[in-house]
DNA sequence: TGTAAAATCATACTTTCGGGTGACGGATTT
DNA sequence: AAATCCGTCACCCGAAAGTATGATTTTACA
């Protein structure tokens, strides 16, 4: 979250250099007004879409960082990894389809999926789910 | 999804028309160009975050809104074994178990399941519990 | 900076799931 | 009576999940 604040504090500065910058030429140059205010919304609209997306969308990353309830994770030693693939395991994803979404191997979400299965004392990931709800590891 | 996309580019079309109103004033009046161009660049990255939203949060599927499980459960012609077996699923239980528990072969749960799974239209049984739940069908 | 913990990946193997198909008796509907 | 639905069960087969073990790379931090 501070991330992405940070993230779009920065690109807004650095946008308002290049306008700037941009609005020299225009001054100078008589670049078409149109084009101007076309690159402007196009870019500003870009933002936007990424800002929504951002500030609407937990998702994958943002899930384990909002406290769910840490202090149960930290006493069953679950690490952020192991919430994050947890977490997609409750979405109803396959193992395949985790590996892809967080770029890594399916054998390393196997892993993950048996240390988290041994904290949790389980042994399917239906019962890991149930657990974790319950424990309110995840939502 | 066509709706967000109509709405979207009549926006589009309305924004251009009110822009091209603003830029008569601004050529006539001499409004400042910085104010110009903030105005665009706010309405464009309202615009962005809307769409952003309503492009990458189809999620929810409009399901008629239920008030108990049988309405639900009559309504995608789910029986009450087949319920049977999916609150069991969701406690996390094993096909096998399932069996045991309620008396049958284990190839009568599979059976079930996988007219469940046609029915609330998933593949495994992690999502079918998460469907489930959205749908109040199970707890 | 050295070390422990965490994250990554692999190989090999077993078990569980899920899909597809077919079947059969009983209950209900048409 | 015929058509349906439900619950039951079986068999096959491939896919997915889970176990066990070991190893390497990153990262955090004392």
């Amino acid at each position: 979250m501070k991330k992405t604040i940070l993230i779009y504090g920065l690109s807004l500065a650095l946008l308002t250099f290049v306008l700037k910058s941009i609005e020299y030429k225009f001054l100078v140059h008589e670049i078409s007004t149109e084009i101007y205010i076309t690159i402007i919304a196009l870019v500003f609209m870009g933002m936007g879409v990424w800002l929504g997306n951002k500030l609407t969308t937990p998702k994958v990353i943002a899930m384990p960082a909002f406290k769910k309830n840490e202090e149960a994770a930290t006493y069953l030693g679950i690490s952020d990894r192991e919430l994050e693939v947890l977490s997609l395991v409750a979405e109803g994803l396959s193992n395949k389809q985790i590996a892809d979404t967080l770029f890594v191997s399916i054998n390393t979400v196997k892993t993950h999926l048996s240390r988290i299965y041994e904290k949790l004392e389980v042994r399917r990931r239906t019962q890991a789910v149930e657990k974790a709800k319950s424990l309110d590891l995840i939502s």
